[in-house]
RNA sequence: UCCUCAGUAGCUCAGCGGUAGAGCGAUCGACUGUUAAUCGAUUGGUCGCAGGUUCGAAUCCUGCUGGGGAGCCA
């Protein structure tokens, strides 16, 4: 016979059906005569209950090996649970005992264990409640943003992990070297001499596939990246990783409007695909983590996120009587306090805010007419703050250059950049979503680190 | 990197100058249906590490680690 999973089993298995599940034991409870043993596959939050009867062969050494954390096969037959709490359960008639978990030493008790504790064992979290909920979510996720765009004709490309350009100004970067660092080759002024390493360059790990990304939409018209993306800052927050998820669309024949569409349809897709895959683990959320996670997903799917321009922002905020840590003046960066402000208290929903000061952001982002703004935009997240950034693209070489110029970077650096403005450029746009953040802002996890399995952080990277 | 709080039993914490306590877990026992099972008993600690102050340090001071906040950003 076939091993079924107990997601399926739950939701479909019917009274007298024989089955044969696999998984791992979440807790037992022993009684006179017979057992009750809660086992879990990780398809679904629900363990399925099985009973086991002393007339079992080996009752009494089966039960004792068969602790929280253990693992075992059970072969036996449906039947309606007269006990509440589930429809069915399974009544054994075989049972296999793989591997043992020693209850004296194995780390997860029947017991709530704070995040903190649990993150110090990487390589078992996922065996509790609430990480297999983020982790199948977080599956979900991953399944809807692909779905989204390949419904709508984007392609998925694979932007490098390596890469030499060092222009981006997305903040620090990992070098990566096969140099002998017990013998570093020195230039003649003291310097490493990279001209040495394995790429005859200096290289790094990607802090955004978007130059690539640009390279190919203006080949397939629609694309998109998603895969791992390095920071090398010494963030210590809740909402920061060195090693995190990025997705990228870049759009061809696009404008700013064209960009803040697609940016909200896809997270309204994505959170209606989530709750529509995962209503349990969604539920338990609400239930246990965050008791806004529904009436979240819920705004966000059901209004229009609120657009207003930076210009505006400011003269919104300047009107309120907060008073607030950093000041709000025109050409200075919307910090953490302000942007949350605008979303949690003044809108109580996502906001998108465009045309950003020319000064505080990149080289790339489309010149505005008046020259002193240019056509950015961040979509604010109640909660999170900004969890997608995005722009129109400079397509026009001269106003390119004379932008990469004024920031102090070397045009030649980026030739292949300002090619794509050589030949053929069109209009084109498009924008960064940092994952991890979108799966805290769906589970309403309060640290990133319990939304990835394996984090990584300044001085941690264990597992 | 800065600010701040915290490191005491397997876990969550109390004790805050006179050499250790609770709840949960685990173990054993009881219970024909439990579901964070319940009830009874038992077990459990170089008080993070290294220095220093003191007659005496878990307790006070200094360096290294974790949480929260900030900056940077996604």
């Amino acid at each position: 016979m076939t091993t079924q999973r107990i997601a399926t089993l739950l939701k479909t298995g019917q009274p007298d059906e024989s089955v044969k599940i696999q998984g791992w034991v979440r807790t037992k409870r022993e009684l006179k005569g017979f057992s009750f043993v809660e086992v879990n596959d990780g398809s679904s939050l629900a363990s399925l209950q099985v009973v086991i009867n002393q007339d079992l062969p080996d009752y009494a050494e089966v039960i004792r090996r068969l602790n929280t954390g253990a693992s075992l096969e059970v072969s036996g037959v449906l039947v309606p649970s007269p006990g509440k709490g589930q429809r069915i359960e399974v009544k054994a008639e075989r049972v296999t005992v793989h591997g043992e978990a020693d209850p004296e030493t194995y780390p997860l008790q029947k017991k709530r264990h704070s995040f903190e504790f649990l993150r110090t064992m990487g390589h078992l979290r996922s065996r509790t409640n609430t990480i297999g909920a983020v982790l199948r979510v977080r599956n979900a996720c991953a399944s809807a943003i692909h779905e989204f765009f390949q419904e709508r004709g984007f392609l998925w490309i694979h932007t490098p992990i390596i890469t030499a350009n060092d222009c981006e100004g997305a903040g620090e970067l990992f070098t990566v070297t096969n140099l002998n660092l017990q013998k570093v080759p020195l230039t003649q002024d003291q310097k490493v001499d990279f001209s040495q390493d394995f790429f005859g360059r200096q290289a790094y790990l990607t802090v955004s596939g978007q130059l690539q990304v640009e390279a190919m939409a203006l080949a397939f018209s629609n694309v998109y990246t998603f895969g791992p993306t390095f920071r090398a800052e010494n963030s210590n927050t809740s909402r920061h990783l060195a090693e995190f998820w990025m997705v990228e669309p870049e759009i061809a024949f696009c404008n700013l409007e064209g960009n803040m569409n697609l940016a909200e349809d896809f997270l309204k897709y994505i959170f209606k695909s989530v709750l529509e895959a995962c209503p349990e683990d969604m539920e338990f959320f609400n239930q246990r983590i965050d008791d806004s996670v529904l009436a979240t997903a819920d705004n966000i799917i059901n209004n229009e996120f609120e657009r207003i321009t930076y210009t505006e922002a400011i003269a919104l905020l300047e009107k309120s009587d907060r008073t607030f840590e950093y000041p709000v003046s025109w050409g200075l960066d919307l910090q953490s306090e302000h942007e949350r402000y605008l979303a949690e208290e003044l809108f109580k929903k996502p906001l998108i805010v465009t045309d950003y000061p020319t000064q505080i952001k990149a080289f790339y982002m489309r010149l505005n007419d008046d020259e002193k703004t240019v056509r950015a935009m961040d979509v604010l997240a109640p909660k999170i703050g900004e969890i997608i950034g995005g722009s129109q693209r400079e397509e026009r070489f001269n106003v390119l250059e004379r932008r990469i110029r004024a920031q102090g970077m070397n045009p030649e650096d980026l030739w292949w950049y300002l090619d794509l403005r050589r030949y053929g450029t069109v209009p084109h746009a498009g924008f960064g979503l940092g994952f991890e953040r979108v799966v805290q802002f769906m589970t309403g996890m309060g640290n990133i680190r319990d939304v990835i399995p394996f984090p990584r952080t300044p001085l941690s990277a264990e597992f």
